[in-house]
DNA sequence: AAATCCACTTGACAAAAGGCAAGAAATTTA
DNA sequence: TAAATTTCTTGCCTTTTGTCAAGTGGATTT
């Protein structure tokens, strides 16, 4: 059972509006469900899908040249998830998202994000806060990779996101941060 | 002397509309130029500029918790040059942003910047624009020093941004790539 | 011009991480 | 429940990068 509340709440932590500009602007999502292993996005897909994700794990990758698949992020509950350059640019993806467990949330898709955006002033700070928001979760990720070591990265986000951990087998956290899958063994083991 | 019209045309790089509307957006911006070594933002200040970067070379730089000063990016002509935390979030900044040669461009304050997103349509779309493009960037970023070695991040600078190298100190260029200044050296020897 | 400083290079060695392959453990499938 | 598959661990050795320290060359200062 979906819960829009949790959304409301999300926003106002968001953004500074009042709880019924909260709730209007929750009102506007669709409630929306997705199965363990099953796709939000796949590859060459136009992705039409801005999803708060209430509950559950989800994660982006995507092959690089020789074929390997690659995590590049994993989104949590309590967040939004989204593809940047296929939602807002409107290009066909190269990455998929996939659900890691089952996954509850609230989605709205990219016509009617863009209507809110324009019509709304309210929606539209919103919508700014979390491009900045993720904009500057990136930045930070990119800082972590090159001031510190496996080890380091390993701890960090053990401390800060220990879901993943939980769910998300090695491999995955493996090219997410950076090393082999026999590195995050030897990393684990030695904590 | 400044030249408005490279930044309508960057403007209508970004985002498709019309001509006149590029050339209103240009005009809400002021003339702006900045001295070899000169500070745009310091930390703990709170940045007003959004810079479109006509000519010339910045960093932004932070010192982390060894004390070492630390360059996260560069930004060459024909960009938008800002600190999203700070900026965006109206928080005090940890970065510095620095000329490392004489700079012109165009800026515009936060307080002009938001009037003009709520009020016109085509700046909306245009800071938007910006901001995902911008996002992608440093996702990309992220990508590259997760699956490259040192060496092959040194080539890609090396081919999609040679004014980085032309002008600015090994000694930076080596904290952007997130390797010591010994092994920079040798790269760049061994090429 | 001498002294100072800064940017960069280089050598010797150490530490971090990767590659590969074998095998153990866990999970899925038949 | 047995077989097959996938996930994870580990040993051995190599490659990459870091650390530290010395030294070169250029630019700037006095």
């Amino acid at each position: 059972m979906n819960n829009r509340e949790s959304l409301t709440e999300f926003i106002l932590t968001i953004v500074e509006i009042s709880r019924s500009d909260a709730e209007e602007i929750a009102a506007s999502f669709q409630p929306f469900e997705i199965k363990e292993k099953a796709y939000l996005l796949e590859e060459n897909q136009i992705s039409n899908d801005y999803l708060y994700l209430e509950s559950g794990l989800m994660r982006t990758f995507l092959y690089n040249l020789e074929g390997e698949e690659i995590t590049v992020d994993f989104f949590t509950e309590n967040n939004i998830v989204f593809e940047v350059t296929s939602f807002f640019n409107r290009f066909p993806s190269e990455a998929y998202i996939q659900a890691l467990t089952d996954c509850k949330g609230f989605r709205i898709s990219y016509e009617k994000l863009n209507t809110l955006f324009h019509n709304k002033p309210t929606f539209r700070d919103f919508g700014r806060a979390i491009l900045v928001k993720e904009f500057i979760a990136s930045q930070k990720r990119n800082y972590g990779v090159i001031k510190r070591t496996a080890a380091e990265r390993y701890q960090n986000l053990l401390i800060t996101r220990p879901q993943i951990l939980r769910y998300a087998p090695l491999k995955y956290i493996a090219s997410y941060l950076g090393v082999t899958d026999s590195t995050l063994s030897r990393l684990r083991k030695n904590k």
